[in-house]
DNA sequence: GTTCTGCTGGGTAACGTTACCCATCGCGTA
DNA sequence: TACGCGATGGGTAACGTTACCCAGCAGAAC
């Protein structure tokens, strides 16, 4: 360990010297506490600027919070994601706030773990947790120690809250759309579970079973095709690739997320085949901008800034001692562009 | 403040009654500090084992390190700061070092500087600080207190390392690219810089100035034209928005990233135009999975896992008690696809 | 005048960990 | 035999903050 010759920090101590109050009339003041006049609150506010005071979340987490909000994300490649950040940071900044982001690494379920234990280790007074992939039980024994916000699973809780979209009219909304236009042989390209079983919690579960269920409705059920891979490029391009080797192939294909759309467009174009002349694409999400991209995907708007503004004001409240378990839904629409058209042929 | 019921956490002093030795000796094992016999090691080893014993890292801050690297990014809607990330994560996860990420907020500098020291306070033991934006001596600020590691820039410093692609030898890839594919009309899409003045240790000044060198050089000055918006989609569409209005427009755009390169081609398809036929487009990061966009945009590479890998170590080295300050730069490659061909009229 | 009440402000003991120092022990050497 | 020394283990005082409790005081109620 290197000893650097760091200038001693500003302590509450110093400020209560520079002040001629107490440390606990200054520690009253920074946490809005009961009991402390007016005249006492602006000399020591006067004190802190005066010095530069800022407080050492460390000490902090040692004995109260340490206004820190720690995400898990699987992954930061989906801009989707950044959407429920600044939707996050804007709700809870004005509180002082702070939110800390760590990967939890998408499908692997020890870096997850791994992942989780770190913001539970570093004391973070909530967790918003995007897209858990682990078992219901590792999500609620987090949330006995640390107030927990899930963006994104559909299983229900009391032990935390939960924002989501309805990925069942999700769904619907985009195979309806796809049948509408006349097509048939619609494919579909889902992510593979990593729990044990396919867990009807999980969104990309919902999504699937969804399209399965009205292709079925249709009488389409003898065109149902599914790709198992991942919400990824890389996934959507693999997914696709095997959807296009079927014969007959597919017409349209429906991605469960944008992120796997774009990888499939870049399948299709490998194929030398034209959207949506050949081949319809659509995909899930709508992430900011992503409306901007030449492609035009037609998709799937879940707004995710209001989904992380909910999951950051649950959040609040819940470390402001709610225990009862709120749940928030946002119904999505269809976003239609130039990804999508009638078939060719008939 | 909610008094939750969690169960007491395991400390060091559990740990050390039940292996029957001191805190102490449990401390000194979990440091892998000098003067533990094999035997001790052994006991303490198993005794943390059978309880699940974490160390609380907020007791760690108070007094040692934290085990904790923080990553400054601008935002997290480009992937190539993924691969940064992927990188640096790969590099620390052996020696016990956990990430955390805090969005930097771009281009608004009271957001950094809210960012960076947010990232003190939380008293992390090295900071990567990618692409900032504030001036220098806040870098110093930072690395006097901090490992640091900067990621990005070109200035040069002897307080931090520095982590960086060649951006002179990209940009001229580029655009001597465009050159010999016989476009002269080339316009440029940079971002506009946040510190006073046109700081020449910002990669955006180094590759818009390397632009319009390569430019005069080869007696196109005339045909300079430079859009400053900002290196994300929305920049890209309306700086390409600006340039596509100019008359004659020109037949190639130089994006100086591949995410103000998307915007482009969506305003460049907005305006009726073809990629590559009407107008090629180029941009700069190649993030990995970026090749199997559909665009198949031409981009320079700079391997961004080397760079967070190569970062990540430079961190352990200046935790470890290095204090000379290294440089590490990568020297990127050009990779042309299909966005870029010879234009239709000579 | 006495008692009660509500409001302010302060004293102090933790929180879990580590750095520093000291005690002990066994062994080799003068 | 006495001494010194390296190796090992432990005692303890911080680190900066907050929760809990108590003291003092002014004004109201009796």
């Amino acid at each position: 360990m290197v000893t650097r010759d760091r200038q001693r920090r500003v302590t509450i101590t110093d400020v209560a010297q520079h002040a001629q109050v107490s440390t606990t009339a200054v520690s009253k003041v920074l946490r809005n506490a009961y009991g402390v006049s007016e005249a006492m609150r602006a000399k020591v506010q006067a004190a802190i600027d005066e010095l530069g005071y800022r407080p050492h979340n460390a000490a902090r987490a040692m004995r109260g919070r340490t206004f820190t909000i720690g995400v898990l994300l699987p992954h930061i490649r989906n801009p989707f994601f950044a959407d429920i950040l600044d939707g996050l940071t804007e709700e809870i900044s004005a509180s002082g706030y702070q939110a800390i982001m760590v990967q939890s690494g998408g499908r692997d379920p020890a870096a997850e773990r791994r992942a989780s234990d770190a913001l539970v280790d570093r004391q973070v007074d909530g967790v918003l947790w995007v897209a858990p992939a682990c078992p219901k039980a590792q999500l609620e024994k987090m949330a006995t120690d640390t107030p927990t916000v899930v963006l994104g699973r559909h299983d229900r809780s009391a032990l935390y809250d939960c924002v989501l979209d309805d990925d069942e009219v999700g769904a619907e909304l985009v195979v309806e759309h796809l049948i509408a236009l006349g097509h048939r042989r619609i494919a579909h390209i889902t992510q593979k579970d990593t729990i044990g079983g396919r867990s009807a919690a999980l969104l990309q579960t919902i999504r699937a079973a969804t399209y399965e269920r009205v292709m079925t409705e249709h009488g389409l059920a003898g065109h149902i095709a599914v790709a198992a891979t991942s919400y990824t490029e890389e996934g959507g391009y693999e997914g696709a690739r095997e959807l296009l080797a079927r014969d007959p192939r597919p017409t349209a294909i429906f991605a469960g997320a944008d992120q796997a759309a774009f990888g499939a467009l870049a399948a299709v174009h490998e194929a030398g085949l034209a959207v949506p002349g050949d081949i319809s694409v659509a995909g899930y999400d709508n992430a900011r901008m992503t409306g901007l991209a030449h492609v035009a995907l037609t998709s799937v708007d879940q707004d995710g800034a209001i989904m992380g503004k909910t999951a950051g004001r649950l959040l609040l409240e819940r470390i402001g001692g709610r225990t009862s378990a709120v749940r928030f839904s946002v119904t999505p629409t269809l976003v239609p562009r130039r990804s999508t058209a009638p078939p060719a042929t008939r």
